[in-house]
RNA sequence: GCCGCAGUAGCUCAGUGGUAGAGCGCACCCUUGGUAAGGGUGAGGCCGGGAGUUCAAUUCUCCCCUGCGGCACCA
């Protein structure tokens, strides 16, 4: 006898061994008809799967939770019989679910062309019409590997070589189509529907390693009805009017040239949103017990050496000759054999040349030195993105010189900062990550353990949830990483606390102690944005260009209704400038109706209206963006109430 | 760096083996209009760069550059 509770708390009895079909069918026809998969305590099987003891069980459908899973990575194998009915000789590897959809990486000789995906689409619709019927064999795992072999599958035959041993190689089989799979998958081809899209062809390389070939990737999304997929395209293009490459032209903040690959072009709008943020954070730092410096662009290559960047990393750093380039247009320019000097990627190694200066004491400590530091790092091409990925950067950097047992309180004082920054950002959908020790590092084991679990407990401490990115810590030591979403949904690290030992070894870093011996300082790399120009990036598209008001270009447009209103309107932008608003003024020939529109678009947050009724009075008619009601008030009191929202959050708060 | 796709006016894009077009924007004129598009006229292009095929290339081929989507990388 087996007892099965369903979710309503009810309980059926079933003579031996059931699947979830019987238990289907036992409750209703119509529920069989609509099951996918069956959820026994808690884990998701095959509905033809067998159930041999006592279970809470539920009946998976499209409107279950866990259909959606089980639809994409059935929609993947769909996929891949469709490309190897249409292309025979290509051989499958692997297609996870990944978020909003699946993908699955073919090896082949030729690339897939959009057309081919148009082909491949249809295919697919073709096999769901067949309603393919699905069934599980376990097999020995020689037979598996040789049969793979054996039909030209040399990918599928390692990938089950590496299975865990443990693990039963399960041949999952779509009518004569068959796959090594996990599961669970539905039980026909039917049943996946039509809900999917195939999107983008991409090349990957096997197993992720550059040194592998390189496959060709297919990216498709799936959902639940036609509905769903139809509100994610529709997602899709509207967050491409969030890009911060396009919000950037259209709100004339920056561009880019090839002149100047990968480096910005600030125009004097994007660079006020940088003069914003640059004050605003000068001053929580000054608040913080940090010190400023400014520390030299160009540094000689063997204190790179030293450091051990310049064994790591100089493929990706820009070296200049310490030489005069030849004035003979025969010669070579450069002679080749000049001393060399790089322009500095990183600015740790010059805070610890500031710190070298004279004898440090242990009360000297902690010092917090921080530098917003213009950084160069030749980037791989394909590594280019906009504001996000760029070779000429500016870094919040700043470097904690402290002893060990000063770590736990200056990460504890760290992350307040951190969480007060983000708050008054408005950005608190954020990604921690605690990236531990990489292959290769520097430093012994015992030393990266205490450094992983410090950070790890100041993380806890702190009540936020991390997860951790194993191997990705720096070669120095581990790092927390904070990371914040993009538009279309990519991460990108902004924030960063990192735990270092190392450099102030190399660089040969100390203070004295209580009984005057040498001893080495540790040293915190830290940022808070990360970079101005990934940080703005991400800012742009969080607020999708509506930037919060005391962040915003320009925060105010004056605009006439008609010329009569234009001495006036002078002296209102002229009062705006004086309280310190980001003014600007539109007397242009234009009816207020275009005024409003243009202004709106360029994401003006308020627009003061002012017509001969304000002039005559000294009032104001204020909009503000994304409302269509007017406020009028006297221009006293709209500049009062405006310049105090125009006060950054650090300073409103001393307000 | 690797795979794929793309590059035509400031922007979005159409088009063609005989050196180009639209909408928006821009300039000028008319319009002085009360909160998301008033009307007219006009300027603006080495059709990304180089080479090849051709009587003729923006169009076809090759190479390069840049951009886009991934992958790899990210101190």
């Amino acid at each position: 006898m087996v007892a099965i509770t369903l979710p309503d708390g009810s309980v059926r009895q079933f003579e031996g061994p059931v699947t979830g079909t019987d238990i289907a069918e036992n409750i209703s026809k119509s529920l069989a008809k609509k099951a996918l998969a069956v959820k026994v305590d808690g884990e998701v099987i095959d509905l033809f799967a067998t159930i041999d003891r006592d279970a809470a069980v539920e009946i998976v459908t499209r409107e279950h939770e866990d259909a959606l899973d089980i639809i994409r990575h059935d929609t993947a194998h769909l996929l891949a019989q469709a490309v190897q009915e249409l292309f025979p000789g290509t051989q499958v590897t692997i297609g996870p679910n990944i978020e909003d959809g699946f993908f699955y990486d073919f090896a082949r000789e030729e690339p897939f062309s959009t057309d081919d995906l148009e082909k491949i689409e249809k295919r697919m619709g073709e096999i769901v019409d067949e309603a393919r019927v699905t069934r599980r064999e376990v097999w020995e795992r020689e037979k598996a590997i040789a049969h793979f072999k054996e039909i030209g599958e040399h990918y599928k035959a390692e990938i089950i070589a590496d299975l865990p041993e443990a693990e039963d190689v399960k041949i999952y089989f779509h009518g004569d189509w068959h796959d090594l799979c996990r599961g669970p998958h539905l039980p026909s081809t039917k049943h996946i529907g039509k809900a999917f899209k195939l999107m983008k062809v991409a090349g990957a390389y096997w197993r992720g390693d550059h040194r592998n070939p390189m496959l060709h990737r297919i990216y498709g999304t799936a959902w639940t009805s036609e509905k769903d997929l139809k509100a994610y395209l529709l997602r899709l293009e509207e967050a491409e009017k969030r890009d911060h490459r396009r919000l950037g032209r259209e709100m004339d903040l920056f561009h880019f040239q090839p002149e100047a690959q990968g480096s910005v072009f600030w125009h004097p709008k994007g660079f006020l949103i940088w003069r914003a943020l640059e004050a605003y954070i000068r001053r929580r730092l000054d608040d913080d017990g940090y010190r400023e410096v400014k520390s030299p662009q160009l540094l000689d290559s063997k204190l790179w050496e030293k450091s051990g960047h310049w064994g790591k990393f100089r493929e990706n750093m820009f070296v200049v000759p310490d030489e005069i380039p030849s004035t003979d247009d025969d010669a070579p320019v450069l002679s080749g054999e000049a001393a060399l000097m790089a322009l500095k990627p990183m600015n740790c190694p010059a805070h610890i040349q500031i710190f070298n200066q004279g004898i440090k004491s242990y009360r000297d400590l902690p010092i917090r030195m921080a530098e917003f530091g213009c950084c160069h790092r030749n980037e791989a091409h394909g590594a280019l993105h906009g504001l996000m990925r760029v070779r000429q950067m500016t870094q919040d950097d700043a470097h904690i010189f402290c002893r060990e047992d000063q770590i736990a309180e200056e990460t504890v004082r760290f992350l307040n900062l951190f969480a007060r920054v983000y708050e008054d950002m408005g950005m608190t959908d954020i990604a921690y990550k605690l990236a531990t020790r990489p292959e290769q590092r520097a430093g012994d084991d015992a030393t990266w353990d205490r450094a992983e679990k410090a950070l790890g407990d100041a993380l806890t401490a702190a009540g936020l949830k991390f997860e951790y990115a194993e191997g990705e810590g720096a070669f120095y030591g581990p790092k927390l990483e904070f990371h914040l979403t993009d538009a279309i949904g990519r991460t990108w690290q902004a924030g960063t606390y990192q735990l270092d030992y190392v450099l102030p070894e190399r660089l040969d870093a100390t203070y004295v102690d209580e009984t005057g011996a040498k001893q080495r300082p540790v040293m915190l790399h830290r940022a808070v944005f990360g970079t101005f120009e990934r940080f703005i990036g991400l800012l742009i598209e969080h607020y999708a260009g509506k930037l919060p008001f005391w962040l915003a270009p320009v925060q105010v447009v004056v605009a006439t209704i008609t010329s009569e209103a234009n001495a006036y309107a002078e002296n209102v932008l002229a009062q705006l400038r004086a309280a310190g608003l980001r003014a600007e003024l539109d007397i242009r020939n234009e009816k207020i109706n275009y005024k409003v529109r243009e202004h709106s678009h360029g994401k003006i947050p308020v627009i003061a209206v002012v017509g001969a009724r304000e002039a005559e009075e000294e009032k104001v008619s204020l909009r503000r963006l994304g409302e269509k009601q007017q406020e009028v008030a006297s221009l006293e009191d709209a500049i009062t109430a405006l310049a105090a929202d125009a006060l950054a959050p650090d300073l409103r708060e001393k307000a």
